[in-house]
DNA sequence: AGACTTTTTGCTACCGGTAGCAAAGCATGC
DNA sequence: GCATGCTTTGCTACCGGTAGCAAAAAGTCT
């Protein structure tokens, strides 16, 4: 009893051919209604449903998409991950959620997305290096989208937002509010999408005549190491020669040096050092934190991405623009 | 050129039938070494690997399994996927990430995996409601497995931490710091998850001679809910009359609280009103909430639950048990 | 009623694998 | 040289659908 029905089985107990009873399942086709329903009454019986693997060996259409994460500290991804599911959903597509890691890694992901016969990749990571890449041959395999994240892979289009204006945005801002001893934090040095900020952020205060700009490296995009590039920056540089505020490349990161800059070093933020982050996480928001930051268009970089996948959109690179958010912390 | 090659097309250029070219790339299979290397060999020059689709169409395993979230604003979710995709994929498993909500519910999703053929449904959320489930019939399908949550779904098993083993470890490192009056925080009220805390809680509370325990009722789980349910509390009892400690039903709940607390009143934490929170987000170890919590077994959890679904432990409701993060908010 | 058109139905071939049987290939023992 | 047993290979049937053609059934017109 536990065997599922198969369009066979409904044919035989409707007295039809098991065509009719796919075509009854299949909305356009050419069917009679007498027969539609007479198969919907059996099919209902036996709880028979389409098998869909069946269907996307047939068609070559699997309706499902392989999404790469490999940042799992980011609180601001599970936003990325519900915006684009539901995304997905509303267009009958399906997110295969796979963790890049040491052990498995983009190259690992894509030829497994590819024997799974999936109809796109997303790679919505950040610490990837798109260098590998180049190696894999997909002939026939699935577009590959990268969201969230420059791309440096002829071929392959990325969704972003567009970093360089947040950047001039966010410090037009911190220029207008009177700071003028800038210090960025970067992330993983290796990474485009840091250089990217990175130059924005040396060109706006060049440009106001500004040329000192301490970098601080952190390691990983996580709040731990923002800690620990900020207490090293703050144990190196007595306070008369101090940064006066702190662009970070993300939230995480921001969360992590204002820990350090008011629980262990006692200062004040924005009074003493302000700082800004990147990405509008649900807790900047948090009083704790009041984080002046700035929000990626994560609805409408979902939706570009959904509709290149679908075939809707050509396939090209979108850079789309954010929003800036003020709070209290610069 | 696009097309992928097909077992019969690296037969035909190997001088071997289809089924060789296939024992090539099953392990253990009957093959002469001599016509595996050949195979090989222009598999390699093809770029050839076999279709999983096919396979799991023939096999009726499709090595997919759909995981239901529906709670996205709990960062802690993030490190359960992080922790289950991990484990999946290192049995050869993949994680089919479906977002529940108001469009797309529990059965509907259900349906979907059906279809899909997909071999197990992990149910990982929080504001589902089991009763939906017992008007689906869902004949030879997946095997259905609650975490981090209790089932009252007959044949469902759950996996889950040991709320009340949990709530009568925190009650007492409160009533053993002092505290004697005690409320509670609570979620939506209509999940059982949440109605067996709080009865640990009333049990404990009362046990120790305190009959009197305000109860702080949340929306949702979200800050913004803990927030709104603290600020109505504090707004309604004045001082002389209030709690000395909230327990609240997750981290989330209890960061709003603290949020609304410190920011809205002027109180101090845990001075005025101590705050204890459970699941110990990332955030919660963060010097800004520093927060008293109880940590899930998520590790071991993911480990039973892939276990059950592999088949190597018999599928069974399985209670483990946390660790109480004992911080300064508490 | 017969010719013609349109709708409905059944069919073959196929998607790319798996399962397991039967035949072929090969080495060994007598 | 031949029976024996093991390894290797090829085969048919199948998983549960799709695509598109051909035949059958129903409807329309004169």
């Amino acid at each position: 009893m536990s065997k599922r029905a198969t369009a066979r089985e409904v044919a035989e107990q409707a007295g039809v051919s098991k065509w009719t009873v796919i075509r009854a399942f299949t909305p356009g086709a050419s069917i009679a209604e007498s027969s539609r329903v007479k198969v919907m009454a059996v099919a209902e019986k036996l709880n028979y449903r389409p098998n869909l693997l069946a269907r996307s060996l047939a068609t070559n259409l699997t309706h499902q998409v392989a999404v790469l994460v490999d940042d799992f500290e980011n609180p601001y991804k599970l936003s990325f991950l519900e915006r684009l599911t539901l995304e997905l959903q509303s267009e009958g597509l399906v997110a295969v959620l796979i963790n890049i890691n040491e052990h498995f890694d983009h190259v690992h992901a894509l030829l497994n997305a590819d024997q799974r016969q999936l109809d796109a990749v997303i790679m919505c990571g950040t610490a990837f290096r798109t260098e590998m890449l180049q190696d894999v041959r997909l002939d026939g395999a699935a577009p590959i989208f990268v969201l969230a994240r420059d791309s440096q892979i002829p071929g392959v289009p990325a969704i972003n937002c567009d970093t360089t204006l947040a950047i001039k945005d966010l410090c037009r801002h911190l220029h207008g509010k009177g700071y003028r001893r800038p210090g960025f934090m970067a992330g993983p040095k290796t990474l485009s999408t840091a250089l990217g900020r990175r130059r924005a952020f040396k060109a706006f205060w060049k440009a106001q005549g500004i040329a000192e700009m301490p970098e601080l490296a952190a390691h990983h995009y996580s709040a731990a190491s923002g800690a620990e590039a900020v207490r090293r920056y703050l144990n190196e540089v007595p306070p008369a020669g101090r940064i006066d505020v702190l662009l970070c490349e993300n939230d995480v990161l921001a969360f992590g040096a204002m820990d350090v800059i008011r629980s262990e070093f006692g200062l004040k933020v924005p009074a003493d050092i302000a700082v800004a982050g990147f990405d509008n996480t649900l807790f900047a928001a948090a009083p704790a934190y009041d984080l002046t930051t700035y929000e990626q268009p994560v609805e409408a970089m979902v939706k570009a991405t959904v509709a290149m996948i679908l075939g809707r959109e050509p396939k090209k690179t979108v850079i789309l623009p954010g929003r800036l958010v003020v709070r209290g912390s610069a």
